[in-house]
DNA sequence: TATTGTTATACTCTATAACTATA
DNA sequence: TATAGTTATAGAGTATAACAATA
């Protein structure tokens, strides 16, 4: 059975509609990403915050919009990070009221290792899908976090429109 | 471009890897299910409940088991739906330990007008996917979720694997 | 006065331990 | 003694309001 009669197959009305699936799904994966970044001290949100901004420094705020949290709740996530010498705040000169966050020497190093424990529960995650079928799972989950990009966290929004849709 | 062909393009390396594509998005998917359910007065967890009650009764035990919540945290779950009248409990004869939890009319009822909020939440979560996409997507997602049964919440497990009771 | 970052507070969700009633 | 359900309590996560420094 291929990907694509797969497909016929579940479109008869199936009991868990696609978007709890997701948000089941979505649950499984945080638990495991918090289970494996755990050893390393940090929980995802630190993580996603590292990853945004290994793409480049920028405000509190705008890192806070970046990753969907509150900005309240990042000056901990910060903190957290800062005293682990991981990212470094410093004063915007051209405007003091601003923290330019950016990630340290060791943070970016520290992120190479969290690549390969992301790495490891992404392959736990998918064990049942081959590559190509990974793939197809990354294009449409992808298009879905661009359409609905007001509400979803995406570290790297660069990337979404990289394989330029139709 | 089609959607193998787009399975190519994103397979180079991603910034956000799939796992944490499914975590972001999961916990939008929740927001929006929870925001969809507050006019009904019940939260995505009560949902669950009705549905894995839907296909049929069961003890508690069983019923925190099969939509993945505490079995401590189910009998305020309960509490909440036994008061609007939507679920029933009573004592198995068998065991009177047991209490058999069972949907009753009115949570049967309730339930087809929450499905038509679910249908929203997905079509909206799911806008820029056409139907066949969105087939091939669920395809993959009830996959993996058979795979990580141990950890996800299904509350209609019998379908994941195309078996098709009745 | 408006904005950036911070602190303090409260509310929800979740996990743990102890209690009851049955077996 | 062990199990099903319940209760009480503490922890983490999240949202809101008020405050200090700067524009």
């Amino acid at each position: 059975m291929n990907i694509l009669e797969q497909a016929d197959a579940a479109e008869t009305r199936p009991c868990t509609s696609v978007g709890q699936l997701i948000a089941a799904l979505g649950k499984t994966a945080m638990r495991r990403f918090a289970a494996a970044l755990e050893p390393a001290g940090i929980k995802p949100r630190h993580l996603n915050a590292l990853l945004s901004l290994r793409a480049g420094e920028t405000s509190q705020q705008g890192l806070a919009e970046a990753i969907k949290v509150d900005s309240v709740q990042l000056v901990g996530l910060l903190n957290d990070l800062e005293s682990e010498g991981l990212v470094e705040r410093r004063r915007d000169p051209a405007d003091r009221r601003r923290h330019i966050v950016a990630i340290s020497c060791k943070g970016e190093q520290r992120l190479v290792a969290l690549d390969a424990a992301v790495d490891e529960v992404d392959d736990g995650l998918l064990a049942g899908l081959d590559p190509h079928e990974r793939g197809v799972l990354h294009g449409l989950l992808l298009r879905i976090a661009a359409n609905a990009d007001g509400d979803t966290a995406t570290p790297c929004p660069s990337e979404t429109d990289g394989a330029s849709p139709d």
